[in-house]
DNA sequence: TCCATGTGCAACTGTTCAGTTGCACATGAA
DNA sequence: TTCATGTGCAACTGAACAGTTGCACATGGA
């Protein structure tokens, strides 16, 4: 599992960008107006966004767009989904088996 | 959402150690054989998911055994869930829009 | 050309955290 | 009781990281 995108998701501030970015892009500038931080606060948790592939970066005019990018969340999902899966599955087992005693 | 949860999620070694537990309840020091790792940083790690409620503790005569909690897991999933939904029901609109042109 | 706006990069600070070491306490078996 | 095993707690270290400040560069409009 990649660990940036867990890295990624576990500051609080940056998961506030992911659902702002998941209305539509934006401009650093643009988010460092509506949350209480530094434009270079916020660069850098995009940056760490996009290290994890979640963000990615356009270029229009002299303003750069940041972009969501949902794939790597899939992954995440799957992950946390397999191992909740496997637990769950082992207390069904358990569970059929003390009903099977007499 | 729970902070507490992603913070837990974001440590490699954590994830190793759920995916451990979901195969069934261990204890602090037959983790740490395991895994390259002293008793007490296992102990820290099971710690840091037990304040995610990812972990509970049942004593079994002198021995403690870490047993997983799917709960948060799942509500974790959720969140995800809705936020990629939300960008992806964004591209949709989009893609629509675009086709509806003349 | 001039200027406002948007961005990029680097250095600095304070805090958090992973991992270790050392020691004390508790428990079960002989 | 004695001893091995398992656990709990505290202090220490080094590294990673969030956030800030300061300054330089780029771009679009007047």
């Amino acid at each position: 599992m990649n660990n940036a995108v867990f890295v990624a998701l576990a500051d609080p501030t940056r998961r506030q960008l992911l659902e702002r970015l998941a209305m539509g892009p934006t401009t650093a500038t643009g988010l460092s107006v509506r949350f209480p931080l530094t434009r270079q606060a916020v660069v850098k948790h995009l940056g760490t966004l996009a290290d994890a592939g979640m963000v990615a970066k356009e270029r229009h005019g002299r303003e750069v767009r940041y972009r969501m990018e949902s794939a790597p969340i899939g992954e995440a999902t799957a992950w946390l989904t397999t191992v909740a899966a496997r637990w769950e599955q082992r207390l069904l087992r358990l569970k059929s088996y003390v009903e099977e005693q007499p």
